[in-house]
DNA sequence: CTGAAAGCGCTAACAC
DNA sequence: GTGTTAGCGCTTTCAG
């Protein structure tokens, strides 16, 4: 069923199907012909082709987004920020999962471009190679970074440096000078401005870490993280504070397994504030809630509207009940 | 940069480049002729594109995904299970996400058909409607259901009946003889089987449910059930069943919340088997597995191989630890 | 081995 | 108001 069949059944020419399809009708087609039309278009479940309409039009109006791990759901509420802001525009858009493999990541974009996306939002794996960068460029398609940061293409990300500043000032304030920090891997800037500003807010204290572990966001690396650093804390005065909340749930599952309660004996926070970890469990993890959403939703935006600025979305400490107040513990006096 | 474009540069044919990129340039495009476009590809960042393709070869070699809800990890689990087997057979796929409305699943079904994907799957939130079904068939687009079973198409589900049979058995043969349950939502048919399983295992032993509640699926549909509960079930002896993990999470926080210890107080059993949820807090759940992903993959799998015919597959069941042993409690020796 | 030409389904400029 | 026509970028006969 095409356009021109449907029109040969009417007895009308495809360009006058076409304007009502369009919404051009007005003024341009009776009335009666235009009812015609869109009582013949229902009955036959005639429905046009994006293809041919995007290739005549030379506009897609799609989007493209690749996250590194669709079933996390910090990603997944990132690309739906994207679709829904998209689908608002009257834009589709190809969700793609590189599964943090550079490679992958590559053959989705490869492919994004020969699907002609009018733009890209992506969550990088690492930097754009070069060629990449030319078919880009030669097919204009608009890319933005969301949360991570790389050379070249504007971004959205969350304040993570002052997130994590924050976050560690009230842990200080709780009582706590014997910090361990579980962090997410060198490569990745979020985790990097994350364990910068818990320093930084150390030193501001003159406090130093007890120990800082690098894990790689996962569940099983603060697993693997919690026993290890339980010989390094002293129990009831000490604080785990990690990269993620996934790490900081493993961590707490680590000081179970050594009977250790949480805050009871430790304190331990994560970073992310995903409604399915905060509310987990027996308790509320305590830390700091980044709008996954809204990246995505700002990055499709910039998008098809063109306004491509970098732009750092605030966030939000969530104190929950994983800390707890320590008091003139290991004779210091904060 | 058009495939016009790049043979005027090169001096050749629009069909001779498109011999290379379609790999017919064996026995029929001199060596060094291939050569020099493939060359001129890179060179010049030229990237087909598949709109153009497709309208000509009357194949998109594309694939749509509908699910509920992709921020919940058990249908991005599915997607990506598509998406994988998908990508496989060199198909893209479009995800996109229904928020469990029935309007907006019928767009999404909508732009999928007018994108003119080969086949689509779709976890339902009710019935497809003629006009819908008239539309596929003119395009001649495969469907096919996952997780959930609705008239008329092709379902991958998992044994939701049999697993919920065997966890209760699980649960009665640990002693409890106190159950309380909470279902899922009575339109939703995984939510029925699961219920369905646990009364038919329940009657097998001569016993009877506590409660039934009927939540939503949701955490908070689970803490409320909680609640509710609470004042039901006899504690040290009392077990609640759900109809999901997430809902089981939402159960143990509520008793949290009144000092009760799961499994010590309650037991607690969930379904899913989602890893976030199993390892999740301090302890492993007592759940049954549904393999999210290998139902999405069957289902793609059905599109891309034209073989279309009804797929239950085996679930598994997941101990845990928030269950006990409870020993001839209330006179009842089972 | 290579190129010219037709046409996939649609829209937009132009005629009437 | 309406129809005719050309052409978006590509593939695929068909000739040579």
């Amino acid at each position: 069923m095409t356009i021109r069949e449907l029109a040969k059944v009417l007895g009308v020419s495809p360009a006058t199907v076409s304007r009502v399809i369009n919404h051009k009708a007005q003024g341009h087609v009776s009335e009666e012909k235009q009812e015609l039309v869109m009582k013949a278009i229902v009955e036959l479940g005639y429905t046009p082709s994006k293809l041919a309409q995007a290739l005549r039009k030379q506009r897609t109006e799609t989007l493209g987004v690749v996250v590194p791990d669709i079933s996390n759901p910090f990603f997944s509420l990132l690309a739906r920020g994207v679709e829904t802001c998209a689908s608002k525009h009257g834009f589709m858009t190809f969700i793609c999962d590189s599964n943090h493999s550079p490679e992958r990541e590559e053959r989705h974009i490869n492919n994004l471009i020969s699907a002609r996306v009018e733009g890209m939002v992506i969550v990088p794996t690492g930097e754009i190679k070069r060629d990449i960068f030319k078919k880009l460029l030669r097919y204009d398609i608009n890319v933005v970074a969301a949360d991570r940061r790389i050379s070249k293409i504007p971004v959205v990300e969350a304040d993570n440096l002052e997130g994590s500043r924050k976050l560690t000032h009230f842990v200080i304030e709780h009582g706590y000078s014997h910090i361990a920090y579980v962090a997410g891997p060198p490569n990745v800037c979020t985790a990097q401005d994350r364990l910068k500003g818990f320093l930084s807010a150390l030193g501001e204290y003159d406090l130093a870490a007890i120990a800082v572990f690098y894990g790689d966001f996962t569940y099983h690396s603060g697993y693997k993280a919690g026993k290890v650093l339980l010989e390094k804390l002293p129990s009831s005065e000490g604080v785990i504070m990690c990269g993620n909340d996934l790490m900081a749930v493993g961590v707490i599952q680590a000081l179970a397994e050594n009977s250790y309660k949480v805050p009871d004996d430790f304190g331990v926070t994560g970073f992310d504030g995903l409604p399915i970890f905060t509310t987990l469990g027996a308790l509320q993890l305590c830390t700091v809630k980044v709008p996954a959403f809204d990246i995505g939703f700002a990055a499709a935006k910039m998008i098809v509207t063109g306004k491509c600025e970098d732009i750092v979305l605030p966030v939000e400490l969530v104190p929950g009940a994983t800390i707890r107040t320590v008091l003139y513990s290991s004779g210091k006096n904060i």
